[in-house]
This record gives C-alpha cells, sequence and structure tokens, in this order.
DNA sequence: CCGCTATAGTTGAGGACGCAAGCAATAGTA
DNA sequence: TACTATTGCTTGCGTCCTCAACTATAGCGG
C-alpha cells in the first residue's frame, strides 16, 4: 500500500498526468499567442467563434455557456468584456422575455476573421511540430471520448 | 477566408478542441470527486505526491512550480494552504539560504494514502471505462509529446 | 386567476493563478 | 574587496472563473 502511493501505476494513471500537463502546455503557449497578438482569450475566440457559426450569428447565454462549458455567471462575465469592446450585442427574445441573445457585431466578425489567421496557423504548428496527419486523427478521437456523459453515471453515484 | 472561419479545418484544429473539452470535463469530474472526499485540489495532491516520491520527502519550491507547472508565486501559495494544513513543513537549506525546502510531514503522507485510495480508483474508473489498455497507452504517448520543449522554437519566433 | 416550480440571467464574494516588483543570497568578474 | 548579474522566494494587484443568492419570466395544476 505505502509503495503504491510512490510510483506511477496504471497507463490511466500516466495518460490522466499527461493530459494535465499537455493541456496546460499547449493553453498556455496557444494563448500567450492569442492575447499577444489580438488580445483575445482562448474563451473570447472560441466565443465570437461560436457566434459566427450561429443561425443569424446569435446565441442564447445558456447555450453559449454550454459550449464553452462555462457557468452562466461565466458567460455574463466574458460577454461584458466582448460587449465593450464592440464585437457582441445584446437582443431580446420576442416569445420569451427572460433570454438575451449575445449577437455577434460586424466589428466582432471582423475581429474573428483578422484572429483566425494567426489563430489556425499557430494553432496547426503547434500541433504538426509535434504528429503526423495520422497521429492526430487518432488522438482528436480518443480525446473526443472523453467527456461524453459517461460521467453522468460515476457523477450520480457519488452518494 | 469568410467560409473558411466558420468550419473545422484541419485534425489539428479538432485535436485542440478536443483536448480542451475533454480536459475540461475530466478534471472536472475527478477534482470535484476529490474535493468532495478529501478536500483536497488536484495540485495539492499532485504537489503531495510529488513530495512523496522525492528524496527525503522535500522538494525545493522552484522545481515543485517546473513540475505542477505553476509559477514560484503559485507554489508559494499553494504551500501555504498545505502548511496551514500541516501537510507540508518549511526546511531551510545549508548550502543556500535562498533556498526553502517543502518537505512532507508525517500527517501530509497518511493524508496522501488515504486520499490515494478513492483518487486512483476514481481516476481508472473514469480511463478505463473510456478506453481499452492499449488505448491509454497510446493516448499516454501521444499526451506525453505535447510539453515538449519544441514550444521554446515556436515561442522564440514570436518577436 | 393563484400559487409552484423551473429556467434565463445578473451580481457579490471569494478562490486560484499569473505578472511585475521587490528582497535576500549567491556567483562571477575584476 | 567591491560591483553586477542571477537565482529563489514572496507580495500586491489584476484576471478569470465559480458558487450562492437574487430577480424576472414562463408554464403548469388546480
Amino acid at each position: 500500500m505505502s509503495s503504491q502511493v510512490l510510483r506511477a501505476q496504471a497507463p490511466a494513471v500516466e495518460a490522466w498526468i499527461n493530459l494535465i500537463r499537455g493541456h496546460s502546455a499547449a493553453v498556455g503557449a496557444i494563448n500567450a499567442r492569442l492575447v499577444a497578438d489580438h488580445g483575445l482569450t482562448i474563451n473570447d475566440y472560441e466565443c465570437l467563434l461560436l457566434l459566427a457559426r450561429a443561425e443569424e450569428r446569435r446565441m442564447r447565454r445558456v447555450d453559449l455557456a454550454e459550449q464553452l462549458i462555462l457557468t452562466a455567471s461565466g458567460v455574463t462575465r466574458l460577454l461584458d468584456g466582448l460587449e465593450k469592446e464592440g464585437w457582441v450585442d445584446r437582443a431580446n427574445c420576442a416569445s420569451d422575455r427572460r433570454v438575451t441573445y449575445a449577437v455577434l457585431t460586424d466589428d466582432g466578425y471582423s475581429k474573428l476573421q483578422e484572429a483566425s489567421g494567426t489563430h489556425v496557423a499557430d494553432l496547426r504548428t503547434y500541433f504538426e511540430t509535434r504528429y503526423s496527419h495520422d497521429e492526430l486523427e487518432h488522438l482528436a478521437t480518443l480525446l473526443g471520448r472523453l467527456p461524453n456523459d459517461a460521467a453522468d453515471s460515476s457523477d450520480c453515484s457519488v452518494d
């Protein structure tokens, strides 16, 4: 038991550690570039991107939160910043007055386009210097399995 | 150009998105368990673990920072908490009076052992319900390549 | 129509972290 | 010996995020 604490055991543990370290390194590097080059956080960027891809370039804050993996309050504050910059606007929903849409402005769309040039390039550089095309596809597939709701079954069994 | 903004392109982008999402989901789930069951953050746990594995159960704060992927100030604050709980102590270095070792106490070691039981089990459950043994090894190997200093070559080219 | 519960969103307090600045000790140079 | 650069560490401040509490609307059963 005592020696079990002291060394890596299953490959699951290895994967876990490398996931944390890898994520931290990659996010750190890529976010730094994005901030330095465009004054955007990764979440700023992803938020603009989600809006750009959304129908009529607008989304409910709740849906934005889910996609960005943030809480509702996180989204409120994220959008505060983007609104202040003029990249996002608010719009009311006719059929449900509780909802406030976040709408991508033309400025926001321009900003996204400007940023996407170097950001996507940085991204690709970061990954493609480390992996072959096939490895990237494999990695993406494996990572894609993590979020899936199997989480629920383990979460619900907590108590 | 305008349509390029709108859809996923290279597998690098796919991998990137899945890395962020997967990390967030996994860390969220596992951290929640660790906090609920033992009152420890992932970083708390990893810090105790590093110390337990270190020679004489002690490390310089700088080295701790590097392993945990934190800045020096982050480590100071992390250790503040662990010291307050009595899991870690300070010790001076005879040969270099600038350094203050972080030393795992017996209480800290006990705490780590207590926590490691459920934590490692949770970890393994989380990963092993999603992946086969071979997939886990492959995933660990791939992720292990992310942090490596290839970052330097791309970082230095910023300006 | 009247509660009741659920949902969308905001706000205040607080945690975790990085950055920049600062201090103390060491190492290198002369 | 004195002078400078570097290294280890801490502290103040700002950022980003969560949680808990709150408001406002919606929709349901009676």
